[in-house]
DNA sequence: TATGGAAATGAAAATCATTTTCATTTGTGA
DNA sequence: TCACAAATGAAAATGATTTTCATTTCCATA
């Protein structure tokens, strides 16, 4: 079993601490930076294992990591031009929090997200 | 755009109202019912579409297809077992009705879900 | 009943993320 | 310097899902 790449991981940090595999890849590349698609693989699966990151899938099926214990946000993304704004998810954290230990859930992160149409469209 | 085919919703329901696109088409296949991979896949798009059925993904990011009664609810997920369980979110659905109007959104949907380890595993 | 077009169907090819294979390179301790 | 283990990455394999496109089935209407 191989070791992560630290390129890989501080790519990950730059990248907002957030993307999916292809996208670490695509960024280093354009960065100038020499890298196989493997290795990003292979990296990111070996700082899941030690739990420096997490791992969630987009809707699409991609898997997307995060580092761990990252201060996360939420969307509000428009339908109609795409545009996204950051929102605060307080809320949400206490539902997930409250829901998870009323059935008895461990460990227990979320996704949430919000779609509309924004005032322009 | 087609309509569903009535055997794949039937052969959702009788896999335990629980199945991958290749499950359902195995199943099928396996009772001697005729029908292409293809039709499978848009037959449970659109049940998806009409709000038959709700989309989750497996932890390997494959989609599998689930009954869902029509009231909104959302989901929290065990990434051991894969059991899930319908939760209410009425936190939610003020946080997103907040947040919407606060950026000037409307027509506003969102989709929420929670996951971790279950009680079990 | 015949007919024309729309919807449904499915085989095969295309796509795309991810994994595997395998030969090569790099690093390290003896 | 040598030998060997770990790391690397190009290319092929895999597997789910989507697209393409030619064919078939429906159905309303002439």
């Amino acid at each position: 079993m191989s070791r992560s790449n630290p390129r890989v991981l501080s790519t990950l940090e730059r990248a907002g601490g957030f993307a999916s595999a292809q996208e670490v890849y695509r960024l280093m590349q354009r960065e100038g930076e020499s890298i196989g698609l493997t290795t990003v693989y292979r990296s990111l699966q070996s700082l899941v294992n030690d739990k420096i990151v997490d791992v969630l899938r987009r809707d699409d099926g991609e898997a997307i990591y995060r580092l761990c214990g990252e201060a996360h946000h939420h969307h509000l993304v428009c339908k109609g031009c795409g545009d996204t704004v950051e929102i605060e998810g307080g809320a949400i954290e206490k539902w997930a929090k409250v829901m998870a230990e009323e059935h008895g859930f461990r460990e227990v992160g979320h996704t949430a997200e919000i779609f509309g149409l924004c005032a322009k469209c």
